[in-house]
DNA sequence: ACGCAAACATGAAAAATTGTAGGTTCGGAT
DNA sequence: ATCCGAACCTACAATTTTTCATGTTTGCGT
């Protein structure tokens, strides 16, 4: 369960209120705000569960979160990872009622629940604004729509090294990291058997592209690793 | 060349007009009207370019299109196919001023080409517009995404089957129909070679769950498919 | 009508990927 | 402290998929 703690962060300093307070007035942000909860993930817990009703989006301040998609047989696909501070769910928003996939935390997560409706009620009096959490709220797409291409044309050693230079230069935001998650959730990033990713990391490890020893990884050779994407 | 043909639909008559003026004025709407092009594209020509810079929206009257993306080696994924009436290109818009994939015409296109700027406004004044046209351009995703899980953890023949009961129940709307694009276009579709969806797809011909002669492809057993997409 | 290029088809060999089976290590629960 | 399950790792067999080689058919431009 989601531990309900003492604030963390300062409403009238939080980033999604300065972004949103560019657009709609104080007092209007305020109806937003009166909506929201703001919450501690823990490591692995849901923050939005695929198939419940799309009530809520998320900011996400802090932490790393996975898109997971479960299918009938229990099987797992990550669309994508991302860090914030982002804006979640909006994808949700648009589409239905119903989440279309799970947001689940990787790390401890501090974010705030927003009511969809509330904020939607904001969007339809500001065209702007709502123009601006659009474009917020569709950057994950992004991100997803590469590792669906590097999916569709590359095979196990290529899609690996992109999730790689992904988490290195988009996720981490360096060389040398701790990952916040197993091998068979790489493996459900990549699509393939967590055995390949094993193997495929080893592999790299030997050649000393990369060094991972426990859950450090540390990118050794980048220019190596771009080839192996290039050519992957 | 697409063909600027004498006009075929009437703006007066055109269901993107019905909609817009659900939430704009009709003096609104003759702004971005007056920035339109009505357009007629034979099969093969690209409506949208990638890489391009994405000044325009498409609305597609009628007809079928295709996402296509080609990375740096000159291979292609097809993202979705989709037919007409609907709006394309939104997600360029809000993504950034560059096309991230193509539009290609599969068989011939009525479209109007939309000045982004002009739409840009008029969503900007009207946050009910601006939701509307969101729901409607994020249509695609979908789509996408159901192709992006199914080539996560399916093979090929799950895949194929996939995308014959997409193309029914989505796309053409009947359980016969004539595919208007190649096997290597449906490769591009399922992200493996033509060789195995030709031979899938002679599998699934000779145990009768299709017929496939031509380009007419008819679904014999239907349930079949399914549960071939499911186990596949 | 002819020729050429693209699309279609098929089989066999090669490569990539998954699944299986073995065992070790690590961390949380009792 | 100990037990248990999850994660990790490796090797090998089984399967899937791609690649290659070859030949046929189709459709379009001249």
């Amino acid at each position: 369960m989601p531990n309900s703690r003492h604030s963390r962060y300062d409403c009238n300093e939080c980033t999604f209120r300065t972004l949103s307070c560019r657009h709609i007035a104080p007092e209007e942000f305020e109806l937003i705000r009166r909506t929201s909860q703001q919450l501690l993930f823990k490591k692995g817990e849901t923050i939005l569960k695929q198939g419940a009703k799309a009530s809520n989006l998320v900011y996400l301040h802090k932490g790393i979160v996975k898109f997971n998609f479960e299918n009938e047989a229990g099987k797992s696909v990550i669309l994508t990872i991302v860090t914030g501070p982002i804006l979640l769910g909006g994808a949700n928003l648009f589409f239905k009622e119903i989440n279309l996939f799970s947001l689940i935390a990787l790390e401890e997560c501090e974010a705030c629940l927003i009511d969809s409706k509330a904020m939607k009620k904001s969007l339809m009096n500001n065209g702007k604004y709502a123009i601006m959490m659009f474009e917020e709220s569709t950057e994950m797409f992004k991100s997803a729509i590469f590792n669906f291409i590097s999916l569709a044309h590359k095979q196990v050693h290529g899609r690996i090294a992109d999730i790689i230079l992904y988490l290195a230069d988009q996720v981490y935001k360096s060389h040398k990291f701790t990952i916040s998650f197993t091998k068979k959730e790489i493996s459900e990033f990549a699509a393939c058997s967590h055995e390949n990713v094993i193997t495929t990391l080893s592999k790299m490890n030997r050649e000393g592209i990369i060094s991972f020893e426990g859950k450090v990884l540390e990118i050794k050779d980048y220019d190596k690793l771009l080839e192996i994407s290039k050519h992957g």
